[in-house]
DNA sequence: ATTCGTTATTCCCAACTGTATACTACGGTT
DNA sequence: AACCGTAGTATACAGTTGGGAATAACGAAT
């Protein structure tokens, strides 16, 4: 199944994993979660919100919305685009949206470590 | 939006709030989730699906459906069933029901900390 | 002015989820 | 035997979500 392209985690031993998902919430819903912020460093690398959803098998009108929602709940952009030129346009990050996907990075981080202990932990 | 029926937390000072689902998971996705173990706490405080269901405003389908997920996942059942009889039934829960309930809400309670303790810690 | 590739936008459709409804099976009580 | 309220099951329907295709807007390069 692979949710999220996550890894599922060992369940050899009780058959039960603990899983999870965590997300930034602001005022229309999700924020920022483990998908968007992989697109937005998709769109780093690449420099189009195109490419960057066809690297992630997802639908340009999917990847174009998450961003519009994402700059939409942001005081200030995490993505700029361009429209136009020789290369047709472009869509960049900017330094809010690395700040952004830094500390999601780091919260995610710290989340895994936290269903790892309790896969350890728990009875299931 | 209340999803799930847990309060959204303080965004008065950034605007955001850290939030995330926990479930274990077994062979054929959820185990043990939020609606899940409450829909088990409801079941053993009404001693019926059909109840149980009403009071949480899910349809008996749905509520059956999770039940018998529930029990096909676990080695145990979480719940025992009777039909017919004076009161035409009813469904109880076992003593690993009582076991497992307790297990995800020592878990959940864990995990509400984690977020609390990273919704004041992260720059969201 | 034409070309080109991307952003931006719209419309229609398929898949999935859960609801509503209706029905049968059950078995103690009367 | 009839009654009653629950479990269990099937079917049809509605809402949501995301995909796919089609199209316009854009602007630098040629």
């Amino acid at each position: 199944m692979e949710r999220n392209g996550r890894q599922a985690r060992d369940q050899s031993k009780t058959g039960y994993c603990i899983r999870g998902r965590i997300w930034v919430e602001g005022v229309e819903g999700t924020f920022l979660g483990y998908g968007r912020v992989v697109l937005l460093q998709r769109i780093r690398q690449y420099g189009s919100i195109t490419e960057a959803a066809k690297s992630m098998q997802m639908s340009y009108r999917h990847a174009w919305e998450l961003v519009a929602s994402m700059n939409r709940q942001s005081g200030v952009p995490l993505v700029e685009s361009s429209t136009g030129g020789k290369a047709g346009g472009g869509t960049r990050l900017t330094e809010a949206g690395e700040k952004a996907t830094e500390a999601f990075w780091a919260l995610h981080k710290r989340f895994e470590e936290f269903l790892m202990q309790e896969d350890k932990r728990t009875a299931f």
